[in-house]
This record gives structure tokens, sequence and C-alpha cells, in this order.
DNA sequence: CAAGAGATCATCT
DNA sequence: GATGATCTCTTGA
């Protein structure tokens, strides 16, 4: 089932836990691309000070103002994309940062977007104890900047819908059920700048998920 | 293995 | 002019 509107007009820490276990779904000509979303960030609003939208309504964050439902895609470091789903109400700046993915389906269409090394060349981290084949997989969506390349996701998706029938990117509930017992909460990652909200628990994964990304 | 640097640019001061 | 909701590669122990 296509998720909609309601889905994401509700309170950001429990949309960014509901998004756990739901597929994410890259449609890209015939193809569509997808994965299970293993990890997300809730970013609540402008009082958030790690929330983009805390220094005001600007060109950058007045996506963060549209209907919940919206993508929020930016460029961060001059390199990678990040993505976010707008949340709550019209006019409230809040989003869910999606930060790793479990491919499930087109897997060698991704690879091929992530434009990796051969697996042959790859090394894995010996305490791993996994084949090159698995930490290819592995490593394949384990990060947001990562994902957003896999999935072919930039600006041009920015401010689009994820909830009109026609969407190239939208997501989907298949019937996966997270129980709360599973779902991990903890710091968001690289906001050591936003004072008394840096060590909020408002990043949230599934427990021992192996592609959750490594911090 | 950990730690550090470099890539590279949109955004805000 | 500085910095960042990141990732990868190099260095050195």
């Amino acid at each position: 089932m296509h998720l909609n509107s309601h889905f994401f007009k509700r309170n950001t820490v429990l949309v960014a836990q509901d998004l756990l276990g739901k597929f994410l779904v890259r449609k890209i000509g015939k193809n569509k691309l997808s994965g299970m979303i293993v990890e997300t960030e809730a970013y609540v609003g402008p009082h958030d000070l790690a929330c983009h939208a805390s220094k005001g309504k600007t060109d950058r964050t007045k996506v963060m103002f549209e209907p919940a439902g919206t993508w929020y895609v930016y460029m961060i470091y001059g390199m990678y994309y990040c993505l976010n789903i707008v949340t709550e109400a019209k006019n409230y700046p809040s989003a869910v940062l999606i930060r790793a993915l479990e491919p499930t389906n087109l897997i060698e269409f991704m690879v091929k977007n992530r434009n990796l090394v051969p697996s042959s060349q790859l090394s894995v981290p010996s305490r791993k104890k996994l084949s090159t084949d698995h930490w290819a997989l592995i490593t394949l969506s384990d990060g947001p900047g990562k994902l957003c390349r896999a999935l072919r996701i930039d600006k041009k998706l920015n401010c689009t819908s994820a909830v009109s029938k026609d969407a190239k990117l939208y997501i989907e509930d298949r019937g996966v059920k997270i129980s709360k017992a599973k779902i991990v909460k903890s710091k968001r990652i690289g906001v050591a700048y936003a004072g008394s909200w840096k060590d909020r628990k408002l990043r949230f994964y599934i427990k021992g998920n192996q592609f959750v990304s490594q911090v």
C-alpha cells in the first residue's frame, strides 16, 4: 500500500519510528528499485536546533513548510544528497531523515548507480567475518548519502510529492511490522552544533539489522 | 584497526 | 568566508 498524507501528517517522532519496516520505492523508467527503511532521524520543528528550519524560512528550508508527504532533498558537503520527508501540519517545519535501507529489489541496478569498485578489491574488516559479496551488499545503502546515490535521488526530487499517484519516489507498507522492542533510540549523527538538542534521542533503527549505518 | 584529511558546493553570515 | 543531517581514501601503529 502506497502511504498517503495521513501517515505523514502526524507527530514527527511517531512517523520516524513507524517508517522502520516500510519500503522506499524509486521508479526509474520501467524499473522499480526498492529497499526497506531500517534507520531514520526526526527533526521535530523550528525549536529543534538541529533542524535546518530552526534558522527560519529560507530558500533552502521553505520546502519544510509544505504539506506532509513532500520530499526534502538537499546537498551536503558538496558531494552527497540527503533524503527527508516532510511531516506534521502545513507550515509546521519538520521532517524525517531516511538514513539507511536494506536493499530488496534491483540490487544490480543500485550497484551500478553507486559506481563501486569490484567486490574482489573490497577490504572487509576482519572482525566482520563476511564474504566480499555480502559486504558489498551491506555497504550499498547503509547511510543517507549512499542510499541517495543507489536510488539516483538528487535535487530534482526536492519539493515533489511522495503521496501523489504518479510519484517517482514514494513509500509502501508491505505488511512488515517492527515491534517496539526492536526499535533502538539513540542520538542523532553529526549534530554536535545543536546545543541542548544534540543529545536528544531522535535517531531510530532496527535492533541488530546489518544495514544500519556504521557510526 | 583508528584517526585524519580531502572531496566539493549550496547555503548562510 | 566558513561550514555542514557524508563518505572514502590514506596514513601509521
